[in-house]
DNA sequence: TTAAGTACGATCATATAAGTCGGAGTTAGG
DNA sequence: CCTAACTCCGACTTATATGATCGTACTTAA
């Protein structure tokens, strides 16, 4: 329940890694080295053709820049605070969302149960809730792994329904 | 993405209606009437059998409580907010997590990437959140839809990671 | 010119989810 | 004590999403 698809494990992975060879304390400078596919592949265990479709998918959403030819491979396209985790899981799975009928633009979606359903409301304010978590949380914070990430989540005291 | 499966949706909707039907404001006098699959299944356009299954879980966790023979049924084994929804989610789909190594009993678990896996204590703390988030809130939230219920999420200023 | 890379679409395999079916076990009411 | 209205349970089929692979075309540094 709730799981993540490889794809965006992939896609995570290869982000934090990228960030870290461009941005990470080994590289002061910030040389925007190229990583190519198969670094990336080899370093994670990942099937290279896939993690390439993965990649192919983040340049076509702009968050990465391919560079073509040999010495070629991908640079982040903006810094790695830029990038949140929304956005990532996004572009490889499209709008994120607890069920096919929560997103404001379609209210025609695809719901049968739409006019008998008794849970929409106070679900979609559950979405919300996570999508807000997921925006606040960049690939900047993946870094430096093992890394201390400290996010709170909570229902306030006495809200009233 | 993050999408719940229709049986949890089900799920939540019987619970709902159960709730409304056994503390709702129609009933000031908690009459804990019985309802049964078809009642739920019609009042929804949920397929019947799913349902039944559904609930089956459901009673077998503890949560609603079976009536055997004709004008039998379910009803809810404890007060709506007793109920939360990650324990409904739980039920019906086993322990929820991001990805299938996030579970703090199987450190074993499936995942050949485990050593090389960059992102897992960050992503340990965005399914903590979650979790806690679905655990704050309860059956009893979603009644008297359309409710307004109001949940907050974030990441505080200035942790140091 | 060529080898190393990305780009892209088609395809296959597999896993999970959704839904169906048939039969067995209970029990209120006649 | 019989029957109809329920729950219960497991096996089955189908649909859909995911994961992974293949072939080929395009780009470019050396």
């Amino acid at each position: 329940m709730l799981k993540l698809s490889k794809k965006a494990d992939y896609a995570l992975m290869a982000l934090q890694y990228m960030a870290t060879v461009q941005y990470g304390e080994m590289n002061a400078f910030n040389i925007h080295r190229v990583v190519n596919t198969k670094e990336i592949a080899e370093e994670h265990l990942i099937p290279l053709e896939l993690l390439a479709k993965v990649l192919q998918t983040l340049a076509k959403h702009e968050m990465i820049e391919s560079q073509n030819g040999p010495k070629g491979g991908y640079v982040l396209a903006r810094e790695p605070g830029a990038i949140s985790i929304a956005q990532v899981l996004e572009a490889i799975e499209g709008p994120l969302g607890i069920a096919d009928c929560y997103h404001e633009k379609d209210d025609h979606a695809a719901c049968d149960q739409m006019e008998h359903c008794n849970i929409r409301t106070p679900l979609l304010k559950v979405q919300e809730s996570i999508v807000q978590l997921l925006s606040s949380m960049s690939i900047e914070d993946m870094m430096a792994e093992p890394p201390l990430i400290i996010v709170e989540s909570r229902k306030p005291e006495g809200v009233q329904l």
